[in-house]
DNA sequence: ATGTGAG
DNA sequence: ACTCACATA
């Protein structure tokens, strides 16, 4: 799945407020570090978002949601000159945009970048000369920093596709293999290959950790050359780079109980946004729907046992929401 | 245990 | 929003 700075929402009338706001977030989260001043601002920008008129007034903005004397007050600095100081500021910050740079290795956040800059590494190329302080991931991250932000066409990863398949059937036939993600959504380009197996034997009944299965599937995938790092590997989840043509791509696989696997996919297919209005939908019906099960919440508010989903569209079903193919759910 | 990061 | 994996402590 393809992650987005800033929530893009087309057609909403407050679009140049809610960006400032993102723009303050990203650097409170960035630079000052400050979690809360971070949401704050988010929230705001979201329930701008939304708010089907133009706000002409901070006063008028004041009764929204998450919006205080402090951001009406930016709010009519906007309105009034067209701009902020406060992100005139933060555009001509050194470190707002050395942290930008750091940021761009997998691997490295905010926190990360902060500690590199007090150690005078403010380049990419300096970080190639001290790779040192740098951990296994952010080293890979650093690798293949220029693969990792190219785009994946979609014949590669269907060639990608054809090989992993076959491999890991021959491992093991019962295995459940799909690409989710953009892919899954038909898009032409996509950031990175997000596969999810499952297997008959692992269920979410089953005592957990354990499990080889993932294990097994990663070996099988590195013996024939495709997967070609490893970032990270747990029971349920690998992080690593796979490679079929010239560039080495980002591939995540997860193994997920038997019994959940269709929840997953839904999750994982996305978009988020298609998400998150199921997931409203869902629960308007009194329904939770996350990424392992779909329950009935119950007049105590409390919610029920697990539905059984067979496929996608029994969740559709249940929550009473017309199918939506997984190429219409770009949205 | 806690913080960081990814998705 | 929430979970997983990893690196520290």
């Amino acid at each position: 799945m393809i992650k987005r700075k800033l929530p893009e929402n087309s057609n909403n009338v407050n679009n140049d407020f809610c960006d400032f706001l993102m723009e303050l977030a990203e650097y409170e989260k960035n630079v000052s570090r400050n979690i809360y001043k971070f949401n704050a601002y988010r929230k705001a920008a979201s329930t701008l978002a939304s708010h089907p008129v133009r706000i002409k007034s901070g006063q008028e903005a004041k009764k929204l949601n998450g919006i205080g004397d402090k951001i009406a007050s930016k709010l009519d600095e906007f309105i009034e000159t067209g701009q902020l100081e406060k992100v005139k500021k933060i555009r001509e910050d050194n470190t707002n945009s050395i942290i930008n740079t750091l940021t761009r290795v997998s691997g490295i956040g905010p926190a990360k970048a902060k500690e590199l800059i007090a150690d005078g590494i403010e380049t990419i190329e300096d970080l190639r000369k001290h790779t040192e302080k740098l951990n296994h991931h952010q080293i890979i991250g650093l690798k293949y920093l220029e693969d990792f932000e190219t785009k994946i066409p979609r014949e590669e990863i269907e060639q990608i596709e054809v090989v992993m398949r076959s491999k890991i059937s021959e491992l093991d036939s019962q295995f459940e293999i799909i690409i989710c993600g953009s892919y899954r959504r038909g898009k032409q380009e996509s950031g990175d290959i997000d596969v999810l197996i499952s297997h008959p034997s692992y269920t979410s009944h089953d005592t957990k950790s354990d499990n080889k299965l993932l294990e097994n599937v990663v070996n099988v995938l590195k013996s024939c050359q495709l997967i070609v790092e490893t970032i990270s590997l747990g029971s349920v989840k690998f992080m690593g780079a796979c490679r079929i043509a010239k560039r080495s791509r980002r591939l995540d696989i997860r193994l997920t109980p038997y019994d959940q696997y269709f929840c997953a996919v839904l999750y994982f297919t996305g978009s988020d946004l298609f998400n998150k209005e199921m997931r409203a939908h869902a629960l308007n019906n009194g329904f939770t729907l996350n990424e392992y099960t779909l329950r009935k919440i119950g007049s105590t508010g409390v919610p029920g046992e697990p539905l059984l989903v067979t496929c996608e569209e029994d969740i559709f079903d249940y929550i009473d929401y017309p199918y939506k193919k997984p190429e219409e759910r770009n949205i």
